[in-house]
DNA sequence: CTACAACAGTTGTTAATACAATGATAAATA
DNA sequence: TATTTATCATTGTATTAACAACTGTTGTAG
């Protein structure tokens, strides 16, 4: 059954990927989720990023994101700030600490993937970017 | 860069997938990870499965397989064996209910599973799991 | 044979996650 | 405008997972 294999190792790959990089963050006190949150901060250069937003670009749903941002905060690697437009909303900014924090793991975390991925050449992975990119991967649980 | 999209594409698939999966397990009482070693020990057709073998094919640590054993064998599912040649290991069996329930499920499996991956042809599909097959997912974990 | 190390599994504990319920604000509608 | 409904986020709670410590068994070195 070729449609469960591929479903079982993507799930399995996953996993895996995600205890690698988990490992290579430890000593940097930062959990994968956390990390993740940050990379997503930071790739928004400074535009608003609302809770919902950001946990549109992860695999939890808000409750949780919420949490994981809570433990930044303790850190002083992001900010809250209450939006005046809409006072629902909370937006969240990375901080300079947060910055340098991300600016020193990149290193570690690019050898990291580069060591994940090494069993493939630039030309397969780019077919493999193309494959899996045809997959909808739709997750269903951004909003509650 | 190319190898942090792979890696992250895995990842977020990963969980998106298992999170289909858990969803479409909901309703017949199971957890991803109790099907899953459900469908591990299907696997061994009889063959004895430690829990240490066991743990070996999942994504997780021994402690954890252990209570998800635990688990099964309060709905029936399993028996647990006690080796006579090594005291130390513990056999696992599905039992015949097991068995029945598993067959109950791959129907709605096999939709699931192919849903997920209905944007991909045939060939892309054997393309794409030679491409992860040469991906050496090791996991650090199996023993403690 | 005894002592010590290694192995297979279980139990304890804390942290992370899923899911439900709540709170506060904004939008829609009567 | 008053009332209802929807939105955005947080808090409560039970389940699941990671990690460490422990139990019982086997292997091995002296």
């Amino acid at each position: 059954m070729i449609n469960r294999d591929v479903v079982v190792k993507i799930m399995k790959g996953g996993n895996v990927f995600a205890e690698h990089i988990g490992n290579t963050l430890q000593p940097y006190g930062l959990s994968l989720q956390q990390f993740n949150v940050l990379r997503i901060l930071r790739g928004r250069n400074g535009a608003a990023a609302s809770l919902e937003s950001v946990t549109g670009d992860m695999i939890h749903r808000m409750s949780n994101t919420s949490r994981i941002v809570d433990k930044l905060l303790e850190k002083g690697l992001v900010e809250r700030v209450l939006c005046p437009e809409n006072r629902r909303k909370v937006n969240i900014f990375i901080t300079q600490r947060g910055l340098k924090l991300l600016k020193k793991i990149d290193r570690v975390i690019n050898q990291t993937e580069e060591t994940l991925t090494a069993s493939l050449s630039k030309q397969e992975m780019d077919q493999l970017l193309q494959l899996l990119n045809k997959i909808n991967f739709y997750n269903t649980k951004y909003t509650k």
